[in-house]
DNA sequence: AGCACGCCGACT
DNA sequence: GTCGGCGTGCTC
C-alpha cells in the first residue's frame, strides 16, 4: 500500500511537515496517459497529527472500518479523541476545487484517534465540523463497544449507538457539579447474613476485584445490600455501576443508595428521564461528577472512569436483552466490562439462570450464599397441587380454583394479612388446550396453534385458516378453554367468592408498587407483583402447567423465576407463610420451589444443556429471512471447523396485524431460519465468521437481508 | 445507497 | 475517434 503510495508520491516529496500532501493517482490514466499525478496541498493542516482516525456512523455500509480524514489548523484544538464530528462522505461527487475535496454528504462520526500519518493511499478529505468538545467516546468505552460488536458479530456502530446518547447542547452547556470525596466504607449490614458477604465487602473496599454470583435472600434488603455493594466500593476511590432490570428496581436501589450515601453521590439512569436530562446525568458519569450509576439495560454501557465494579439484579428478567441490534444483553456486557477493566463483578438474583450457575461452575465467580437454615428460615411454607389431585377436586373443576388454593387463601387472610394471587400474564401462552385434556389445540391443516379471535371464531396462528368444528384429537373433547384466565377475570371471580374482601389487581398497565398489610386479595401477573407491608400471609400461584408448557429452553427456570419473585414476599413459615403452586409437584422446577434450591435447579439445568449440546454451554446463533438468502448466506460463510448448522426450517408466519415481534419477520412474510451452534470455546470464531459473512453480503447489497442473532432467546 | 470508472459495441 | 450503456467496486 505505502509502497504503491511512494511510487506516485514524488511531487510531494519535499513537501512541509506540517501539511500533510494530498496524493492521488491519475484519475483516468486512458485520457490522460501522460499526466502526472496530481497533488494536493490541503490549506493550513494542524501541526502536530494532522490526521483524524474517524468512525463513520452510515447505517449500513459501515463495515467496523475507520476513515482518515485531515484535520484543519482551525479544529486542531478540539478535534480530540471521543468527540463527534461531521465529516463528507460519499464516492464520487468528491470534486477537486482549489485544491480540497468537497462533495458527499455530511455525516456524524467519532474521531477515534489522531494519527502523524494515514495509511490510505489517496487524498484524504478535511473534517466538516467538530459538533463539539465532549469527549464522548473514551478509549474504554470504544473498546468495550468493539468487544460487544464482535461476541454479537454486530458492528461497532450500532453498539455505539446504544453506548452513547444522543447530544443535547443545553445539558452539555450546564456544568457538572464537583465530585464528592469518597464515602467512609460501610458496614456489612446484612451481608453479615451470607457466608462470605462481609469478606465480599471488605474486598470491595479495599480495592480487589472479587467475582461473585449472589444467590439473594427474600426480602427486601437486595436493594441496600446492593447499595452497600456500590459504597464499599466507592470506599476504595472507584467507580461503581448497577444495572436491574426495570425502573421499579432501580426507585429502589436509588433509594437504598440515597440513605447510604445521601445526596449527589450517584447517578440514576432510567427511560423515563427526558433525552435531555438523561444525557445530562450521562455526563455527569462520563466527566467524574458522580461515581455510582444505577439504572436499567442502557445503563450498562455508562462510562463509569476507573470502574471497580459492575453489578447485575435479577439477570433472567428479560428487560436485560437489548431490544435494538445487536440485541446485547446486559450480563454479558457486564461480563465483558469486568474483564477488560479487571473489575468487580456481582450478579445477584432471588433466583438462578444457567448462565450465573455457568459462571460458578468454570469457576469464574464465588457463590455468594447463605446457609440452609437461614433460607429455610426465611422462606414460606410451599405446598403443591397437581394435575391428579385437581382432577379429584370437584370443587376445583367447577370454580377452577383447588381446594387447597381455598384453603390457604381464606387461612392467610384470617391471619390479618394481605393474600398473593400470581397468573400468568394473558398471551403469555397464546394457544387454546382442550378444556378436558388440556391438549393443545392445533390447526388440522398446518399443526400450528389454534387462537382465539375477536368475535369468538378460532383460527390458526400460523396459517391463518379458520377452525368451525374443532374435536380434541386425543379425547375426542369439543370444548376448548384459552390456556391461562387473565388476572381480571380472576379478579372477578374471587371478588365473587369473597364478597368482604377488597381486591386488587397489578398488571401490565398499572402497577401497584405497595400494598398495605391488612386483608385484601391481591391479584397480580408475574413481575409486577406489589410488596406488602409485612409480607403476604400466603400466596396462591395459579396455572403453573401453563407456564411450565412453553416450548422454550428456559420454561422451567423462567416459571421457577416468577413463583420464586412472588413467594419471596410472603412472611416466612414460622408466621404462617403459606405458598400454594398449582403444578404437578414431579416436575422439576416445582421441587426446586419447594426445596427453595434455585442454584440447585440452575446446575441441574446446566449439566442438562451441557449433554445435549444446548447453550450457554455450546454457543448458538440464528440466521433469518427470506429462505433463498438464508441458502445463500449458509452458502458464503466460512463457519469454523467445529460448527453445526440445524434446519433451515420455515418459521412460522406473523400474522397480520399481530404486532411482529422484534427480529421476527413482518406479518405475513415466510421466513426461514437456520440454527448455527458451535462447542465451547469457539464462540467468537462463530462470530466473527457470522460477521465477515454478513459484510460481504452487504457490500455486494445483494439480494435480501439476513437477519444474524447471536444467543437467540426462543429456541427449543 | 449513490456514483464514477471503464470495458465494449455503435455511430459520425 | 468518440459517445454512451451498464456491470463493478469504492466511499478517507
Amino acid at each position: 500500500m505505502s509502497g504503491e503510495n511512494g511510487s506516485v508520491s514524488g511531487g510531494a516529496e519535499g513537501a512541509p511537515p506540517e501539511q500533510l500532501a494530498l496524493i492521488r493517482e491519475s484519475v483516468r490514466r486512458a485520457k490522460e496517459p501522460r499526466a502526472k499525478p496530481r497533488t494536493w496541498r490541503g490549506a493550513a493542516l494542524a501541526k502536530e497529527l494532522p490526521v483524524a482516525r474517524v468512525l463513520v456512523d452510515k447505517g449500513v455500509l459501515h463495515l467496523d472500518r475507520y476513515f482518515d480524514y485531515a484535520v484543519p489548523q482551525e479544529l486542531d484544538a478540539e478535534a480530540q479523541p471521543g468527540v463527534r464530528v461531521r465529516v463528507r462522505f460519499g464516492a464520487g461527487r468528491h470534486r477537486v476545487r482549489d485544491g480540497r475535496r468537497e462533495g458527499g454528504g455530511l455525516i456524524d462520526g467519532f474521531l477515534v484517534e489522531r494519527r502523524a500519518e494515514s495509511d490510505y493511499s489517496g487524498p484524504l478529505a478535511a473534517l466538516a465540523q467538530v459538533v463539539s468538545p465532549e469527549p464522548v467516546l473514551s478509549e474504554e468505552l470504544l473498546g468495550l463497544a468493539r468487544a460487544v460488536a464482535d461476541r454479537y458479530a454486530g458492528s461497532l456502530a450500532d453498539v455505539l449507538q446504544l453506548a452513547v446518547p444522543p447530544r443535547s447542547a443545553r445539558a452539555e452547556q450546564r456544568p457538572s457539579p464537583a465530585p464528592l470525596p469518597p464515602p467512609a466504607r460501610p458496614e456489612p449490614g446484612s451481608w453479615a447474613r451470607y457466608e462470605r458477604g462481609p469478606a465480599f465487602l471488605e474486598a470491595l473496599a479495599s480495592g480487589g476485584a472479587p467475582r461473585a454470583v449472589w444467590n439473594a435472600l427474600p426480602g427486601p434488603w437486595w436493594a441496600e445490600e446492593l447499595a452497600r455493594a456500590v459504597a464499599a466500593t466507592l470506599a476504595s476511590g472507584r467507580g461503581a455501576l448497577v444495572v436491574v432490570p426495570d425502573g421499579r428496581a432501580a426507585a429502589r436501589v436509588d433509594a437504598a443508595l440515597t440513605r447510604l450515601l445521601g445526596e449527589g453521590r450517584h447517578a440514576l439512569l432510567t427511560a423515563d428521564a427526558g433525552p435531555e436530562k438523561r444525557y445530562g446525568e450521562w455526563l455527569a458519569v462520563r466527566r467524574g461528577s458522580v461515581r455510582a450509576v444505577v439504572g436499567t439495560r442502557a445503563a450498562m454501557f455508562a462510562p463509569v472512569p476507573d470502574l471497580g465494579l459492575v453489578a447485575i439484579w435479577d439477570d433472567g428478567d428479560d428487560n436485560h436483552s437489548e431490544q435494538h441490534a445487536p440485541q446485547p444483553h446486559a450480563r454479558e456486557v457486564l461480563l465483558l466490562r469486568a474483564a477488560q477493566d479487571r473489575c468487580a463483578f456481582l450478579l445477584g438474583s432471588l433466583s438462578c439462570t444457567v448462565e450465573a450457575a455457568q459462571l460458578v461452575e468454570t469457576g469464574w465467580a464465588r457463590p455468594l450464599v447463605a446457609g440452609r437454615d437461614r433460607v429455610r428460615a426465611l422462606t414460606p411454607l410451599v405446598r403443591t397441587v397437581g394435575d391428579q389431585d385437581l382432577a379429584r377436586d370437584e370443587a376445583a373443576r367447577a370454580a377452577r380454583l383447588p381446594t387447597l388454593a381455598w384453603q390457604a387463601i381464606r387461612d392467610g387472610l384470617a391471619h390479618g394479612g394481605p393474600v398473593l394471587v400470581q397468573v400468568p400474564r394473558r398471551g403469555y401462552v397464546p394457544r387454546m388446550a382442550c378444556a378436558q385434556c388440556r391438549t393443545p389445540a392445533r390447526c388440522r391443516h398446518c399443526s400450528g396453534p389454534l387462537e382465539g379471535r375477536d368475535g369468538g371464531a378460532l383460527g390458526c396462528g400460523w396459517c391463518g385458516r379458520e377452525e368451525s368444528a374443532w374435536h380434541c384429537p386425543e379425547c375426542g373433547g369439543f370444548r376448548l378453554r384459552a390456556q391461562v384466565v387473565g388476572a381480571r377475570r380472576t379478579a372477578e371471580e374471587l371478588g365473587r367468592a369473597f364478597p368482604k374482601v377488597p381486591v386488587r389487581t397489578s398488571g401490565r398497565e398499572h402497577v401497584l408498587d405497595t400494598v398495605p398489610g391488612t386483608p385484601a386479595l391481591v391479584v397480580s401477573t408475574p413481575g409486577a407483583e406489589p410488596v406488602a407491608e409485612g409480607g403476604y400471609a400466603a400466596a396462591v400461584l395459579l396455572d403453573g402447567w401453563a407456564m411450565l408448557g412453553r416450548p422454550d429452553l428456559r420454561a422451567g427456570e423462567d416459571a421457577l423465576r416468577r413463583w420464586i419473585g412472588a413467594a419471596s414476599l410472603v412472611r416466612e413459615r414460622s408466621a404462617g407463610g403459606t405458598v400454594v403452586v398449582v403444578a404437578d409437584a414431579t416436575l422439576r422446577p416445582v421441587q426446586a420451589l419447594v426445596r427453595w434450591d434455585p442454584v440447585g435447579h440452575a446446575v441441574r439445568e446446566l449439566a442438562e444443556r451441557a449433554e445435549l449440546g444446548f447453550p450457554p454451554v455450546s454457543r448458538m446463533a440464528a440466521v433469518s429471512g427470506v429462505a433463498e438468502a438464508v441458502a445463500e448466506f449458509l452458502a458464503a460463510v466460512e463457519l469454523p471447523a467445529d460448527a453445526e448448522v440445524l434446519g433451515p426450517v420455515p418459521l412460522p408466519v406473523t400474522p397480520a396485524g399481530r404486532p411482529r415481534r422484534p427480529g421476527g419477520p413482518p406479518p405475513g412474510d415466510h421466513w426461514d431460519r437456520a440454527l448455527i451452534r458451535v462447542p465451547p470455546g469457539s464462540g467468537s470464531a462463530l462470530a466473527a465468521a457470522l460477521k465477515g459473512a454478513q459484510a460481504a453480503r452487504m457490500a455486494r447489497g445483494s439480494g435480501e437481508a439476513v437477519r444474524v442473532r447471536i444467543d437467540p432467546p426462543d429456541i427449543g
